[in-house]
DNA sequence: CTCATTAACGTTTTT
DNA sequence: CGTTAATGAG
């Protein structure tokens, strides 16, 4: 706690102490307190402890109350740490009030005060990607369009776009050109609607539902104006135009905002962010103070070189050049493998000699990817090899279906005009109320005007089963009890009950299946959830609070990094941390870089490449597979690109070659082979277990007409070029040599059957 | 109406 | 390949 005159000393002692572990740039942006401020802090430049030192500067130099200071992170994560961090400075306790999370937890919060306002109720629900992809799902097939016309996820995708973009459902259809273009915006509006009806905001609505709020109620806007008198934003090259707008309303009385980024680590464009919030920021505050973080303190120099040079390559940034006192460091290591299984076996092989040979823990390795769906070989090739992992992200936590199930519950315990949520439990657990009862429900609804709910509680009074009637008879009662419970107990409590009375646990443990266990379990882990919930937040235990900090809640939440584990994570989920360790896995082109023919994209990926490898203090591994996995087939894989971008000076193979050399080999080589555009074959570069290698790579061009290649190169599954009838699937390889006949299945053309030896086919991929 | 088997589908990345 | 939505028997 903070009191006494002597405690107030010694507070200032340390600050001072602080102010003075930091480098002149830093301090600067510590000490900058009034007016606009853009940080440029380059990866692993002491971002995290500048921030965190300025918020306690701000409380206590400043004298600010906490709660007059906003601060929007990325992560629930980020923001729960630095609030750790916070407290250490000045003591537990010190930032209670402070306003700091996500945009989206801030605004969520910011919303139930004023939803009145906007036509919603305190008691909103939140619906997640899967909940609104439901929700349009069902709006599409309403319209009575097929799904394959106006398919849900694309249509979802340009709803979420336009709502970054403060785009109305209006004005999307008025630029609407098409026939698909026209039923979006379409399905735009009636989605709105229905979330409304519903009572219930997306993602996106928590973002640019604060601008309405602020804009047909300028006095609430003053009053947050007038409130927030330092606002900080941290990953601000990730932020999207609603965010945008929202800082800047709230900045506009005292205008004492600071960002935070790095625009070589934007890595959300996908998400709606726009490089240009942080790329104008001067332009929209003129007098704004710079400050350039450019000193790295967590890589050796080998790594911040690879990393440099990668990123060197990319054309749309700022100017900044990142440097470092630290050691030079091992080289970077890269892996070539046969296939994806094998690239697994190498990255837990090189842990283990680690392990032995370099002192390192289980908990000093990270392993990333592109795609969550890469972990699957690597979680066996640690499990084989006896080293303890832990996944993050993939499916996560609260989108299984049990927990989605009573989720759902409470949500419509809380808000009754909930139909999506209703709809979920109406038959579940099973009480005899299927698809024809729910239509005569439904029916009924709308006949005599009644929501679906109020349909339900009326049951008596309609011409039903007995059966029918007393089932939903014991639904309501249920509801109800519940509902009570929920006004005067904590959300752990209500939880507890719910499940006592739908003895879902009983029904489970009964079961007694794996599955049933796995579920059974996880009903266990929620309740903790709610318990640990309602006593680490005493303030507010209410069930509201907790389902919004539920809804918001992501896996990477829960990274406690306690236990000895090697950490497996995509390069998205790796942004902001640091490993002495770092795998990078799966540089093939298409997976990494997923898409290389949009050059935005391209420069993208590249920025996630060079975030993952500054993720790295002391070592770096890269590999690639030169055949992979995907939906059950094996596909030939070509090495990245970004390998060809890699500093041959820094970078060794197995072998112990240096890139360079082995660059300068093949380049030798190529003059008395020009058709042989593969460089990585027949150097000590490859794969010494050659004999059990699935296909050998094809090059984006290879030609398939010089016969003897012929055989091998082409395998079912591969994707290739046809003069007349354009690409298409190898179906079927039948025959050998010359006789060699596959079937294609083309686009458009359908399927044929060609003689390899004359068909002249391309290899596309 | 429920449970089982079968068909279709998909992979970026996440608040 | 693994998951989930759709179909059909009991």
């Amino acid at each position: 706690m903070i009191n006494g005159i002597l405690d107030t000393q010694k507070l200032l002692a340390k600050l001072e102490t602080l102010l003075k572990s930091l480098n002149t740039e830093q301090k600067k942006a510590v000490e900058t307190t009034k007016g606009p401020v853009m940080i440029i802090a380059g990866a692993g430049s002491g971002k995290t402890r500048v921030i965190t030192f300025r918020i306690a500067y701000i409380i206590n130099k400043e004298n600010c109350a906490p709660n007059q200071i906003l601060a929007l992170t990325f992560t629930n994560k980020a923001a729960n740490e630095m609030r750790s961090r916070v407290e250490e400075i000045l003591g537990t306790g010190s930032t209670r009030g402070l306003w700091i999370g996500t945009f989206h937890s801030n605004f969520a919060r910011l919303l139930r005060q004023h939803a009145d306002r906007l036509g919603f109720t305190s008691d909103y629900t939140i619906y997640d990607a899967d909940d609104s992809k439901n929700l349009i799902k069902q709006i599409i097939t309403e319209l009575g369009i097929a799904t394959d016309v106006l398919a849900p996820n694309a249509v979802q995708g340009k709803i979420s776009m336009a709502k970054n973009r403060l785009v109305t459902p209006e004005q999307m259809s008025q630029n609407a050109s098409d026939f698909i273009s026209e039923k979006t915006a379409e399905v735009f509006y009636k989605y709105n609607e229905r979330l409304q009806k519903n009572n219930a905001l997306d993602f996106d609505d928590l973002l640019i539902k604060p601008i309405k709020l602020f804009n047909e109620h300028p006095e609430i806007l003053a009053h947050y104006q007038e409130r927030f008198q330092y606002i900080m934003i941290d990953e601000y090259q990730d932020t999207n135009r609603a965010q945008y707008i929202v800082a800047k309303m709230l900045a506009g009385q005292h205008r004492n905002i600071c960002v935070v980024g790095d625009d070589a680590q934007s890595i959300y464009s996908w998400r709606g962010a726009d490089i240009a919030n942080i790329l104008g920021f001067q332009n929209d505050y003129k007098e704004a103070t710079i400050c350039r973080l450019e000193e790295n303190y967590r890589c050796t120099k080998t790594i911040l070189k690879v990393a440099n040079t990668v990123i060197s390559n990319n054309k749309e940034q700022l100017e900044k050049t990142l440097y470092t006192s630290n050691e030079t460091g091992e080289p970077v290591t890269l892996f070539e493998a046969t296939d994806e299984r094998r690239e697994a076996e190498k990255v837990a092989m090189a842990i283990r000699e680690r392990k032995l040979s370099s002192g390192n823990q289980n908990s000093d390795f990270a392993i990333f990817y592109r795609t969550n769906a890469q972990s699957r070989a690597l979680e066996d090739a640690l499990r084989f090899n006896g080293i303890a992992y832990r996944v993050f992200g993939g499916v996560s936590f609260y989108k299984r279906k049990e927990i989605k199930d009573i989720v759902a519950y409470l949500r419509f315990i809380l808000n009754s005009r909930d139909e999506e949520s209703l709809l979920r439990i109406i038959n579940f657990p099973a009480r005899g109320v299927g698809e024809t009862s729910l239509k005569r429900l439904k029916d009924i609804a709308i006949e005599e005007g009644f929501s679906l709910y109020e349909a339900i509680c009326r049951a008596t009074h309609y011409d039903l089963q007995n059966r029918l009637i007393s089932a939903l008879n014991d639904f309501r009662m249920l509801i109800e009890d519940l509902r009570e419970i929920a006004q005067q107990h904590t959300a752990y409590e209500v939880v507890a009950e719910l499940l006592r009375k739908t003895r879902l646990l009983e029904i489970l443990k009964n079961e007694n299946t794996a599955e049933a266990n796995a579920r059974y379990d996880n009903l266990q882990e929620f309740l903790n959830f709610a318990r640990q919930f309602c006593d680490k937040s005493a303030e507010d235990p209410s069930l509201n609070a907790f389902l919004q900090s539920a809804s918001l809640a992501t896996d990477q939440d829960n990274a406690d990094a306690n236990g000895n584990q090697v950490t497996l994570m995509t390069i998205h989920a790796a942004k902001g941390l640091e490993f002495p360790v770092v795998f990078v896995t799966g540089l093939e082109e298409r997976l990494f870089p997923l898409n290389p023919d949009e050059p935005r994209e391209l420069e993208e990926e590249r920025r996630l490449f060079y975030v993952a490898l500054t993720r790295a203090e002391k070592k770096l591994y890269v590999s690639f597979a030169k055949s992979r996995y995907k939906f059950g087939q094996s596909f030939p894989a070509k090495r990245s690109r970004f390998i060809e971008e890699l500093d041959g000076g820094s970078v060794v193979t197995e072998g112990g070659k240096l890139l360079d050399e082995i660059r300068l080999q093949d380049a030798e080589k190529s003059r008395y082979h020009y058709d042989d555009s593969e460089y990585t074959s027949r150097s000590n570069f490859s794969d010494r277990a050659q004999s059990r290698r699935v296909a050998p790579a094809a090059s984006r061009q290879t030609s398939l007409t010089s016969s003897s290649a012929k055989k091998s190169a082409i395998a079912v599954g591969m994707k290739v070029q046809h003069k007349i009838f354009g690409t298409g699937k190898v179906m079927a390889v039948q025959g050998s040599g010359d006789d060699t006949k596959i079937k294609v299945f083309f686009r458009g053309a359908g399927e044929k059957t060609l003689v390899l030896k004359y068909a002249n086919l391309t290899v596309v991929e």
